[in-house]
DNA sequence: TTCTCAAATGTTACTTTATAACAAGCAACT
DNA sequence: AGTTGCTTGTTATAAAGTAACATTTGAGAA
């Protein structure tokens, strides 16, 4: 099973880092793996209560915050969501295109971009550090 | 004075585009055109407060939505503010710099890039909507 | 002028999103 | 066992954003 396949790798990532996916933590990726796209903290929390019958809000968003350090979820600011990160060890910067209407994702190679963003930036005296971008937009099944 | 000049400036951009620049309007515009960075809504909210006695929050996200819809101002979604559009007229999407260290905010024109990632998301399937790129980074002041 | 309509604003109440603060649990080492 | 530091539980509240309906206002039509 993919899930499976996945909390795996994410396992043996937390240990080379040096940090532990506790079964709490491991429970919410599940969960957020559990949706094909952008998963709201709020979702994950009421899953999480059908679960173990109760949970309250900074349970989640510890773990949530926990996985998005870890680089195992990425935070999805426009939407207020979650998505999970599938290039965990890459080690590449992503181009994250979220769907706004269904909340597919799809993660790109971000380094051409950025490369133009990089210099841009530099031209403007501003350094930019390692990161992803992410945008929204419509996707091919929602077009319009 | 800057600020009156702007809002002439706006005011002009506002006629063009066929839209009202309200009292109440301009007035939050000045009110974000007083603050150096980035500026949230509840903070305008109070500003307004201490300027009319009340003021409720639809009145200051209905005027916030107006100035960005007009292209006055940007949101920026990853702190839950705005600010102030020093490109009006342009009618560019923001490529918008935030410095981690001291929080100093930049405002680049972000086309050329977007055209890049317009093409390579289509390659995707995904069409892109309208919007600002946020990165961080450091600025030419807080370099090492 | 007076009416009418649409846009703008006011008002109330509420939903959604997120965090602070402190208590309790648990595992690893002494 | 005792100590320590990280993790989780719990309560309460803060912060951000919106729905729905009432009221005002101002520009154009009658
Ligand atoms: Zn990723
Ligand atoms: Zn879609
Ligand atoms: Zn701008
Ligand atoms: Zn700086």
């Amino acid at each position: 099973m993919e899930i499976a396949c996945f909390i795996e790798a994410a396992d043996r990532h937390c240990q080379q880092q040096g940090v532990k996916l506790t079964a709490l933590r491991r429970q919410v990726l599940e969960l957020v793996l559990g949706y094909p796209g952008v998963v709201k903290a709020y979702q994950v929390l009421a899953d999480l209560q059908k679960q173990r019958g109760i949970a309250a809000p900074p349970t989640v968003y510890r773990a949530l915050d926990f996985l998005v350090a870890a680089g195992l979820l990425h935070k999805v600011d426009a939407l207020n969501g979650y998505i999970v990160c599938h290039h965990v060890g890459c080690n590449h910067e992503g181009l994250i295109l979220v769907c706004g209407d269904c909340g597919r994702v799809e993660e790109l190679d971000a380094t051409p971009v950025l490369d133009v963003l990089r210099q841009q930036a530099g031209g403007a005296g501003f350094a930019i550090s390692q990161q992803n971008l992410m945008l929204t937009g419509r996707c091919k099944e929602c077009a319009v």
